[in-house]
DNA sequence: ATAGAATGGTTTATAAAATAAACCTATTTA
DNA sequence: TAAATAGGTTTATTTTATAAACCATTCTAT
């Protein structure tokens, strides 16, 4: 029963954290989307995104919308056992 | 009603966040103490303290136990607000 | 047709944080 | 009296987070 555990350093950033609690609600967004409800910068972004996706926690798609490009991103599995695991550790902390 | 409100920098860190709970439950600590139970070195503790002090989060008194140093540590009401803040506010992100 | 703004990002540079390593002073112990 | 321990602090290093600059393409207005 030791107190506090470890909290995955990917999870646990502000804007990684956002990203992730709002691609469980939605199961799919494109950057655009998630750039606005986080209020974003694109940089910013863009790097973030990157991380979950290395980490295995989000798959990212790059395709055309038309003519522009278009990136779509959606949770993994391995993703939502993390947040969920994070949840749980950082419960410890603020209860 | 916007989701992601930012999160306080101060406390939205493992080590930080650590203390701060340890803190809200016990009222008082010892350095060592906080120490042994957040599993942490006394450099890095050292640091944090000192931000969480100059924060006005805790309030840090340094005396002596015999002929030894004691540093003891106890949470000011701004640190509490400011927990509380921070708590309510995370939950957006993970619920 | 072409200059300028907008879209949808990525890459690079900078600032801030976290952490560890080294250090310091005094005190106990062998 | 030398070495180990206590109780820390200070400094250096590594990671992160963030912003700024940039890039390619595509619209829009002239």
């Amino acid at each position: 029963m030791s107190e506090f555990k470890p909290l995955d350093p990917l999870l646990h950033s502000q804007l990684r954290l956002a990203v992730m609690s709002l691609l469980l609600s939605v199961e799919e967004a494109e950057f655009t989307f998630i750039k606005e409800k986080t209020e974003s910068t694109a940089g910013n972004l863009s790097v973030q995104l990157d991380k979950l996706e290395k980490a295995g926690y989000l798959a990212i798609e790059k395709s055309f919308r038309g003519k522009r490009p278009l990136t779509t991103c959606k949770i993994t599995q391995k993703g939502v056992k993390a947040f969920e695991a994070y949840v749980e550790n950082l419960k410890n902390y603020i209860s």
